[in-house]
DNA sequence: TCCCATTGTTTGAGTGTTCAATGATTGAAT
DNA sequence: ATTCAATCATTGAACACTCAAACAATGGGA
């Protein structure tokens, strides 16, 4: 049983960095979020995924997986969200056990609102000190996390089958996202 | 008004990855730990700290900042544990505004006897699926995010002046923090 | 048709985190 | 000495997350 393989000093180095260093940053992005939108990064995340699906609908399911939360978290999550009138809750049509999630006018426009000052916390709490190289290392990086993890690789657009099925024309929306 | 620099689509990827491989991996080493031990990460986080201070004992504020929480945070955290007869408080002798949390020899037992396991599950998690040069830039971009964020460098040992002084003769217990 | 294992989602309890307010103590300036 | 801003730490309320339990609906077989 003695058998523990410990981190070398150079992991240890790294992932005690990578510890502190994931929390101030997601601290910071969530404070600004709180701070101007009312809402943690996990809910704004919610929004995003929403705004970019088809009909800006989702089946509860998919957004959650979409969202990398579990069903739980997405259920109270979208339930918050509905009361302050930003998401709607509607059967599916297709599967009476299913819910759609789909993302209100106003939920778009707390979004829009909403992006710009929370794409400029990430660049300066992230992006702007890094090099290109040091972002495509991200990439990769969080690859192997969500890979190693069991998590799947995270397609950008998971197969969605929600009530309306416009192939939701992309213009603008596509770029407030983060 | 319209000057936001969006992400470019690199960066979007890269900040998308990271943050859904960020929520598998924390989200997987919470879960080993709060299987095996009852405690989430934060916890451990705040005993590894407390057993590599001198006289495993550090200053509330100290501990907070080693373990990269608030202020509030360690002093809930700590109530908790010392329910759990981990961790003991105890005034400060130089300061009577202060406290002093000291890690008990119970909570340094559970803390040896958990560590094994965590090591397996970062491993698991997170070095086995990394290069050396990748384990180096996971260090570097964790520096950049602290940085960035208003953190400090991140002192691997803050300046202590827990009430017992003894310089901590190190021994297997550097080994057992992660 | 009747099971019945599986899927989709919600719920509530328990726990952790944050935020703002509080109280106590300190150190330095007046 | 007195004052006052800063520091140390805690508290409680509000909110978020997890876990396990619940329930409804589905889709195949026997």
């Amino acid at each position: 049983m003695g058998d523990t393989r410990w981190l070398t000093p150079e992991e240890q180095d790294a992932w005690r960095s990578f510890m502190a260093g994931c929390r101030a940053l997601f601290t910071a992005v969530d404070a600004q979020l709180q701070k101007d939108a009312g809402m943690p990064l996990a809910y704004y995340e919610i929004l995003v995924r929403l705004s970019e699906a088809p009909g800006r609908a989702l089946r509860m399911s998919q957004l959650a997986e979409a969202a990398s939360a579990s069903k739980s978290r997405a259920s109270h999550a979208v339930a918050r969200l509905e009361e302050r009138g930003w998401v709607r809750r509607m059967d599916c049509p297709t599967d009476r056990r299913g819910q759609v999630a789909e993302l209100t006018d106003e939920g778009y426009a707390v979004l829009a609102a909403t992006a710009p000052g929370h794409v400029a916390q990430v660049r300066e709490s992230l992006f702007d000190g890094l090099t290109p190289e040091q972002v495509t290392q991200l990439k990769m990086i969080g690859q192997v996390m969500a890979a190693a993890c069991g998590g799947r690789p995270i397609p950008a657009f998971p197969p969605g089958c929600p009530g309306t099925e416009e192939p939701a024309e992309l213009g603008r929306e596509e770029a407030l996202a983060d």
